[in-house]
Order: C-alpha cells, then sequence, then structure tokens
DNA sequence: AGCACGCCGACT
DNA sequence: GTCGGCGTGCTC
C-alpha cells in the first residue's frame, strides 16, 4: 500500500504541514509527486484539494485514521523537476516564512490542462523573422570569462558567477555562448531578466541564435499559455526559456544554467508572499538541481559583490564596450553655483548648450529625472545640506504637519524657515515632474519634439512599447522620463544622457539610497553613445562630491563598492549586517504599534539590535497606518529563529496583517 | 478556517 | 426535560 503526504489548500497556518492519505489502488499510477488531488477533510469530510508532497508505502499515524484520496485534478509528467520544486519551496518558507501552500502555489507549474489557443501576444518565433544571424566573435575579454565558466564548470565548481561588465560590454554574448555550452550537454536554461518589457528583445536576441528552442514566460499569459510552455519544458522541446522572477520555477527535466541579467534590478524582489529575493533563490535552485548560477550587471547590488569579495561567488570583469564605442564623457553639475550666478531654471548652462548642440547635430537627447521612491526630503538649494536622521544616517521625511520624521527610528523634528548650515531661505522639498520639464523644453527650445514616459504615459497597455519605438524610429528630439527609460534599451542616436536632479534618490530615507543613486546614474550614464558616435552625459546635482555621484561620474563600480561598503560597516547596515523588517498595518495608528509589541518584546530576548517602531516608508495608503520594525544582527540565522517566534506569536493571536522582509529593499 | 462535540440557560 | 448559546479542540 502506498501512502501520500499532501498539503492542503488553506490559508490557515496551523494546517499547514502535511496529511498522509491512502492511495487507491486504482489511482496508483496517476498520482504523483506535485500531483494536485482531491481530498476529503476534517468531520465534515469536506472536499478540498492539495498538492503531493512526497510519497511513501508506511503510515505514519493509525491506519483506521487514515482517508483515501478521492481523486487526482492534475498529475504532473516530470517528477525530478516537481520534487526540485517542492524542495525549493520548503526552503522559501523556512527562509521568508509565510505558509507552505503559498510556497508551492509561487513555485509549482500551472496545471490546467485547457485548450491552448495562439494569441496575438505570442512572440512569434516560426523561421522567418529572426535577426539575421552574425557569426559570433567574442573578444579576448569574453572570450576569456566563457573559457573560466567551461572549465570550472567541467571541473564542479560549484560556486556561481558574477559578472561586473560595463554598459554596452556584451554581457549577452557571454550568456549565450555559456548556455550553448551548457544545453550541449542535454540541460536546460533559465534566462532571468528583470521586467516583462524586456521580454520581446532578449526573444529576438535569443531566437535568432537558439531558433524555436527558446521560448519565453511570464505573468502576462494565460493559464493556458503557460501550460502550453510547461508542459514544452517538461517534454524537452524547448532548452531555453526567458522571463521575469517567476521563469525561475520552470519545471525543466534537467536544468543546468540559470541566468540572471541585471542582477542589481529591485524588480528581482518579491513584493507578495513569499517575499522572497530572487537572488538568493536562484543560487538555492541551482544548489537544488546542480545547476549553474550566472549574474550579471554593470553595477552588480552590494550584496552580491560582497559574495564575490568574500570569495563565495567567482568574479569576472567586462571593463571595454564592444565594438570600440567608447565609455561616454561625463559632466557633473553643481546646482549650487547656477543659483549663485542666477540661473534658477531646471536646466543648467551646461545642459542647455549641450540640447542645442544636438537639436542642430539631429542626435538624440534623454532627460532623466529621477523620482524613485520620493519622500518629500528637505535641502538647501544654496549649499546642498540635507535633513538626517542624527540617528540612523538616512534622510528625514517633510510631512503635511511640518514636522520631519525619521523613518527607520521615528525621531521627530520641526522644519525650519533658513538652513540651519548656511542660513539661507533656499530651503525646502524638491518638486519638479516630466511634465514640467517637457514645458520648460518647448519654452526654451523652440518646435523641439519630445516624448514622456513615466508613470502616467505609460499607464495604457502596450503604451511603454510605442513610446520606445518612436524615439527609436526618431520621432523625437528628446524623450523625457523617470527611471523607465533608463532599462535596458539601446538608442544609437542618442548621443547625451541629461541627469536632472541626481539627489532625488540621494535622499530617499532608505540605506540603499546611495547604491541606487550610483545605479541609475551608471546606467542611464551607459544609454549614452552606444554605437560608433561618443557620448556625452550632464549630472545636475546639489551634492557633486557624494561618492554615489562622484563614482558613477567615473564609471567606477569597485572604487563605490569599496567606499559604501565602509559606509555599511559604519552604520552596520547589509550585507555585513543582516536587517528583519516587521510591518504591522492597522486602521487604528495605536493598533498598528500595539500589532509590533509582541515582536519587539521577542527581539528582545535575542542578542540582537532593536529599532523603532516607526512610520514605514509608505504610512497611510488607503487609510492604513503602516509601522514597521527593525531587527539587525550579524547572525543572518538568529533572525529567521526570531521570525519564526513572531509567526507563532501572530498565529495565536490570529493576526493575519503584516508581514517580515530580510535585508529589504526600499 | 470549518465543523462537531460539549456543557450551561430559558423555552415549546 | 430539550433547544441552542458559542467555547474548545481537531482535522491524515
Amino acid at each position: 500500500m502506498s501512502y501520500a503526504d499532501i498539503i492542503i489548500e488553506t490559508s490557515h497556518e496551523k494546517l499547514d504541514r502535511p496529511f498522509q492519505y491512502r492511495i487507491p489502488e486504482e489511482l496508483k499510477d496517476t498520482v504523483s509527486l506535485g500531483s494536485l488531488v482531491r481530498i476529503p477533510f476534517g468531520r465534515g469530510n469536506k472536499s478540498i484539494k492539495g498538492y503531493v508532497v512526497n510519497i511513501s508505502d508506511t503510515a505514519q499515524v493509525d491506519e483506521d485514521r487514515l482517508k483515501d484520496v478521492k481523486e487526482v485534478v492534475y498529475a504532473d509528467t516530470s517528477e525530478k523537476a516537481v520534487d526540485n520544486l517542492i524542495r525549493l519551496a520548503s526552503w522559501m518558507k523556512e527562509c521568508y516564512g509565510g505558509t507552505l501552500i503559498n510556497s508551492l502555489k509561487c513555485v509549482l507549474p500551472v496545471k490546467a490542462p485547457v485548450r491552448i489557443r495562439k494569441t496575438k501576444q505570442d512572440i512569434d518565433t516560426g523561421a522567418e523573422d529572426y535577426e539575421k544571424v552574425k557569426e559570433i566573435i567574442l573578444n579576448p575579454e569574453q572570450e576569456r570569462i566563457v573559457n573560466a565558466f567551461k572549465e570550472g564548470y567541467e571541473a564542479g565548481d560549484i560556486r556561481p558567477v558574477l559578472i561586473q561588465g560595463v554598459t554596452g560590454s556584451g554581457k549577452t554574448e557571454v550568456y549565450m555562448e555559456m548556455i550553448d555550452f551548457v544545453i550541449r550537454k542535454n540541460k536546460q536554461a533559465i534566462m532571468l531578466i528583470p521586467e516583462i518589457s524586456l521580454t520581446y528583445q532578449t526573444m529576438r536576441r535569443f531566437s535568432a541564435r537558439f531558433k524555436d528552442r527558446v521560448s519565453y514566460l511570464h505573468s502576462g499569459l494565460s493559464k493556458g499559455e503557460k501550460y502550453d510552455r510547461f508542459v514544452k519544458a517538461q517534454r524537452g522541446e524547448i532548452d531555453i526559456i526567458i522571463g521575469p522572477r517567476s521563469a525561475l520555477f520552470t519545471p525543466f527535466p534537467d536544468t543546468g544554467i540559470i541566468v540572471m541579467d541585471e542582477e542589481h534590478d529591485a524588480s528581482y524582489h518579491s513584493g507578495q508572499m513569499p517575499r522572497y529575493s530572487t537572488r538568493q533563490t536562484a543560487e538555492e535552485y541551482a544548489r537544488i538541481t546542480g545547476a549553474a548560477f550566472v549574474m550579471g550587471s554593470a553595477t552588480p547590488s552590494l550584496d552580491a559583490y560582497y559574495q564575490a569579495d568574500i570569495g563565495n561567488y567567482r568574479l569576472f570583469e567586462l571593463n571595454n564596450r564592444v565594438s570600440d564605442a567608447k565609455l561616454p564623457r561625463v559632466h557633473i553639475v553643481d546646482l549650487r553655483r547656477e543659483l549663485e550666478n542666477g540661473n534658477r531654471s531646471i536646466f543648467s548652462e551646461k545642459l542647455k548648450s549641450l540640447i542645442a548642440d544636438r537639436l542642430h547635430k539631429k542626435e538624440q537627447v534623454m532627460l532623466f529625472l529621477n523620482r524613485r521612491g520620493y519622500a518629500g526630503f528637505v535641502s538647501c538649494r544654496k549649499c546642498g545640506y540635507v535633513y538626517k536622521c542624527p540617528h540612523c544616517d538616512v534622510s528625514l521625511s517633510h510631512h503635511r504637519d511640518g514636522s520631519l520624521v525619521c523613518h527607520y527610528c521615528g525621531y521627530t523634528t520641526k522644519m525650519v524657515k533658513n538652513c540651519p548650515e548656511c542660513g539661507s531661505k533656499y530651503i525646502g522639498g524638491m518638486r519638479a515632474g516630466t511634465e514640467q520639464v517637457v514645458e520648460k523644453l518647448h519654452e526654451e527650445f523652440k518646435g523641439v519634439k519630445t516624448l514622456r514616459m513615466d508613470m502616467d504615459t505609460t499607464r495604457k497597455k502596450g503604451a511603454y512599447e510605442k513610446i520606445i519605438s518612436a524615439f527609436a524610429a526618431g520621432k523625437a528630439d528628446i524623450l523625457v522620463g523617470t527611471q523607465m527609460i533608463v532599462k535596458g534599451h539601446d538608442f544609437a542616436n542618442v548621443t547625451l544622457v541629461g541627469i536632472l536632479a541626481a539627489d532625488m534618490s540621494l535622499h530617499i530615507s532608505d540605506y540603499r539610497a546611495g547604491e541606487r543613486t550610483f545605479e541609475l546614474l551608471t546606467q542611464a550614464a551607459g544609454r549614452a553613445g552606444r554605437s560608433d558616435k561618443e557620448g556625452e552625459v550632464v549630472i545636475q546635482t546639489y551634492s557633486p562630491e557624494n561618492p554615489a555621484i562622484t563614482y558613477a561620474a567615473a564609471q567606477d563600480y569597485k572604487g563605490f563598492y569599496l567606499e559604501e561598503l565602509s559606509y555599511r560597516n559604519l552604520c552596520g547596515y547589509p550585507p555585513l549586517m543582516h536587517i528583519m523588517k516587521v510591518t504591522g498595518l492597522s486602521e487604528n495608528e495605536d493598533e498598528a504599534y500595539g500589532i509590533l509589541d509582541d515582536a519587539i518584546n521577542i527581539a528582545k530576548t535575542h542578542r540582537v539590535q532593536v529599532i523603532g517602531p516607526a512610520d514605514d516608508g509608505l504610512s497611510r495608503i488607503n487609510d492604513i497606518y503602516r509601522k514597521c520594525l527593525l531587527v539587525k544582527t550579524d547572525d543572518h540565522k538568529e533572525l529567521i529563529r526570531i521570525k519564526d517566534e513572531i509567526e507563532e506569536a501572530r498565529e495565536r493571536k490570529k493576526d493575519t496583517s503584516g508581514w517580515i522582509d530580510f535585508d529589504f529593499d526600499g
């Protein structure tokens, strides 16, 4: 007789454990690991669904307490892939909290044997639209990395690989070469990209080389389309899958390599339960499957580079752009001087003259207004002074009631009329939107053609692609946008990039502000001069001496890393310390704080640092108060133990609001 | 979470 | 006596 351990579909944590059922003789051949089955549950024998997570031939409880599996809703064809994915789900539950059933749902393939129809969304991979296959000749730098990878792979070096390559250095060719090597061994490849919007261009490059052995997967596909691809993956009809973080869970029979492009990208963090880090999860999945794990970025996250620094990852560098394209020339403009010289506009004299020059030469310009996580910090336009928390060294946020508040520890002070540093009256928040920028451009340059790309203009489906292709086709001289214009798009005719207010992300109340700013500036600068024409970049800032700005201008990743690491060390932030962020939600402010009381008491019984509670960055959305608590220690395992205790306490109190993040982002 | 069992008060 | 209140505890 065989038995199945089943995780049932319920939101209740108390039931989030395996229940054993008898597999009746007639279902013996259809029930397999990962199968979705229907079972009677509870006194009422209510019929519910559950996932089979283990099959054994011994009963764990009295035989007379066991019930039979009623029916199989769907059985998987590839047990091996599913077995690995179930292990991954357990690891995720352990690491990030929440329920096992939640992690299983996140990880296990869609099981919906519905009719497959080809839709318009389908990117055609039929033979005709392939880009011309240029003969791929790697430059010596690329070749060295590929060879070292192959040697490591053959020698069984299981360490993840981090490629730090400047923008335009040809990382994709390196990935393709590595993938080619692995799939020739009859294994499959997962190619992760940060965003759905990058699917099309990545697909084009990959299908030019790998033809119909490549497919893609993302949340925009219907259940049927996803199912179709899972079946293809399981049957071995495709070798490579391309997609955002969810593509990591493609049920290949023998995953041989996982590539994570643009490793630093914030969208690799899941904002929903389970709140997982794609880098950590891919690393674990690579361990489980025995696959190679390769990350690449011009600006690796500090955490990833640190792993390379201490020898956990193998590090490779690509320091040159392909086909002799030069790195752009970068000008830093001190906006305080502009004010002194009587220029109160949002464009510095330098930027104005360079824009005029490009308009004359019929070359294109990108203007970048960094408004990410803009939380209303206060600074002096004369001397650049920024109000910061004396305890946490993050910028204070300006609240409607006029107070200045720290979003980490809750420190509060009054807003002032004059700059405490230089006494000027030019102190206040920074407020300029892309709309005003466009308006001012038309005032300044008569007849200029502009395109605007931000949250407003890209809300509609397909609007993003429309703007990108219009700009690529030369239908505008200047593209004005928020950080979304920075991501991976190559415009051959762009020779000038202007960053209007580099300080905006520098002073968000987040310990990662410097890292994010460096990243954005470096990536934005990388958009200039991607082909034969040399590019120029203008960075406008009130803090020209800030390392995030100076190192980005110099395109010096290593320099920034060392500087930022010593800052993190000094202030006790990741990657040297680990932070757990406990979030509490309530319609009532006192209650929101109250929810965190248990967490505080639990944390205080451990040898950790407890900070807060404080208003969370985005408190009071939809009239719900959001409060957070930070728990800091260098011992990650200790944080996991505290997390388990907090979850236990929350369960006892039937408190389902709130969540827990580790080394959180934003 | 559901659902049954159980041990007390006011009702045809 | 017994109908029903929801407190307690279990679910393979």
